[in-house]
DNA sequence: TTGTAGGCGTTATCAA
DNA sequence: TTGATAACGCCTACAA
């Protein structure tokens, strides 16, 4: 049972060669062919291991990139944190996950908590709209990769869907459908994909002269709960919508529980456009037109520009990535007469 | 700007005392009640925090736990991970998450991995059926905890669900609503909660006495395509089931994607029992009665024998927790007249 | 091509 | 209580 790991003191010895030798060797430099072979041999025979700590204490770098996000209950998360993971370790990077768990105070102890770490980068999608936290990162010179969403006053690069044309072009299905009265289910007023994705609606509607009437807008906080009230409080207005769009998964669930609810049909009642994740787009009766994020784009390419400043590249910094989605349309939507 | 880190050398020249005392402080010495107030004084002016790494190396211990999953993109173990990474970071355990992606040479290469990383311990959720690497894991004397099943030859730590009893008590439910004809769709054959599953409707059947036909025994991969061609298999038999239960979450949507697409009638033409994911329990209508693992107490229960580990604790080694799982009871199910 | 030696930031031993 | 000093495992001039 070998319970202690081989370092390169222990394959020297084996070897008879130096440490200074194999620790070369192990970087790409050159030896003779026959020490080759004998240290390729020993470091079978041993089992050596590369200690990345030491390592890193020498080379001042912990190949690991801190991941910091608010949940990872929720899937368009931890997708996006999949295609990370898997873009960072071809390069050798381990991915240290933080779920702030919706917690100002967490996020802010967590980044010290990767900080202490040594992590080399920070990829995060930022909860708290107060970017002290990732303040304190840049100062230290080290790279930070913001996703989803801008922060004020922070400079670096982000990674985001141009939520506001995301909006337009749902509604505008809905528009070209003949809808008129559309009720849009907004996150919070500050939160800014929620923002944006309220924009879009207004631009459409500006763009084919509909008039807009204020008490269409809701405003919930991209929760369960949220999206079931306020579908209800919708559905409960003199004159009802004849479509609506909600802006989040979670909320899209919540107005979904709200519909089967009350028996309403879809989409001769009401047309629905929700957002995210396909697969429950599928098993909804009628089957759920929604907003795809392209989250695998989103992964890679965060990781991609993280690891472009790792190398030390700061062409176009910061550089503001702003990713394309897509309007599904399936039978939760339909035309009026 | 500081962009190099303070270092214990910096705060004993802030503080003209020795590194040796500052270090002592830091880990929690006695120093005068004056220095201790100097030292405080230069942490907070430089901004001081201890270099995990170097420390690492010292102590041979990088605290940091690698966590190993299958897929990143299953609300089932992310949000097992959630938990798992709450309880750790208490006790300043970091989280190193590996997603091999339902790949067995991947799933090596990230042990590999994590083992070069100088992981404390791993925590995973193996997929593959062969353990030879984590037996290599256990063999250097780093503890391992299991999730969701063991592995056969390999003595560790396990913390699973009571699956056989979980399947007892859906199938149950089925059964005194009168219920004869009952399909069950399995994953693989080799999976070991596939077959544990399985064997909690073969004893439930046999505790009532319910002849079973083997034809209602399908089996598919725990992936939505078979859920659908099963569940289609099973409405195309002559003599069709009355109920059906589903033992995946990835399964269960495939159901009921087919089922929608059949345009079955719930539960009076099927009764349907599923698996896992509450939320999508409570969207799809009528209301979907499933399965339902307690996650929370997983992660924490992993997490928690592991640390246990980790203090060098081994008393009841290995334990195995076999958690209780519940079935819920919604609309999907009916009595049969 | 190979080896010697110094240092990365910390901890721990042993004197003072 | 405090301080000098030797590791920890690795990398990297620089010398041989």
């Amino acid at each position: 049972m070998i319970d202690i790991a081989a370092t390169i003191k222990d394959v020297a010895k084996y070897t008879g060669l130096s440490i200074a030798t194999i620790s070369k060797y192990i970087n790409g430099g050159n030896v003779l062919e026959k020490n080759k072979i004998l240290i390729e041999e020993a470091i079978k025979v041993l089992d050596f291991k590369v200690n990345e700590i030491a390592r890193g204490l020498k080379t001042n770098k912990s190949m690991t990139i801190g991941v910091l996000i608010p949940s990872l209950e929720n899937i368009f998360i931890t997708s996006i944190i999949s295609h990370i993971e898997s873009i960072l370790i071809q390069s050798g990077y381990s991915t240290i996950i933080c779920d702030c768990k919706e917690n100002r105070k967490l996020e802010q102890e967590k980044t010290e908590f990767l900080l202490s770490k040594m992590v080399d980068g920070i990829i995060t999608m930022p909860y708290s709209n107060n970017g002290e936290h990732i303040k304190r990162v840049l100062e230290k010179n080290i790279p930070v990769v913001l996703l989803d969403r801008p922060l004020k006053d922070v400079n670096c690069d982000v990674v985001l869907v141009d939520n506001l044309n995301a909006s337009y072009n749902a509604i505008e299905q809905l528009i070209i459908r003949g809808h008129k009265r559309i009720g849009i289910i907004c996150g919070s007023k500050d939160v800014y994909t929620s923002q944006e994705r309220l924009k879009g609606y207004l631009r459409v509607h500006e763009d084919y002269s509909i008039e807009i009437d204020p008490e269409l807008i809701k405003y919930g906080d991209y929760q369960i709960d949220s999206g079931y009230r306020l579908l209800n409080e919708l559905l409960d207005m003199e004159s009802r919508p004849t479509a609506i769009y909600v802006t989040n998964y979670e909320m899209t669930l919540g107005a979904i529980m709200a519909i089967n609810e009350r028996g309403v049909s879809i989409p001769d009642e009401l047309s629905i456009i929700g957002f995210d994740n396909i697969q429950m787009a599928k098993i909804v009766k009628p089957t759920l037109s929604i907003v795809v994020q392209p989250m695998q784009q989103i992964g890679e390419t965060a990781a991609n520009i993280m690891l472009k400043r790792l190398k030390g590249d700061m062409s176009n910094y910061p550089s503001m990535f702003r990713l394309k989605t897509e309007v599904l349309i399936r039978d939760s939507i339909t035309s009026i007469v």
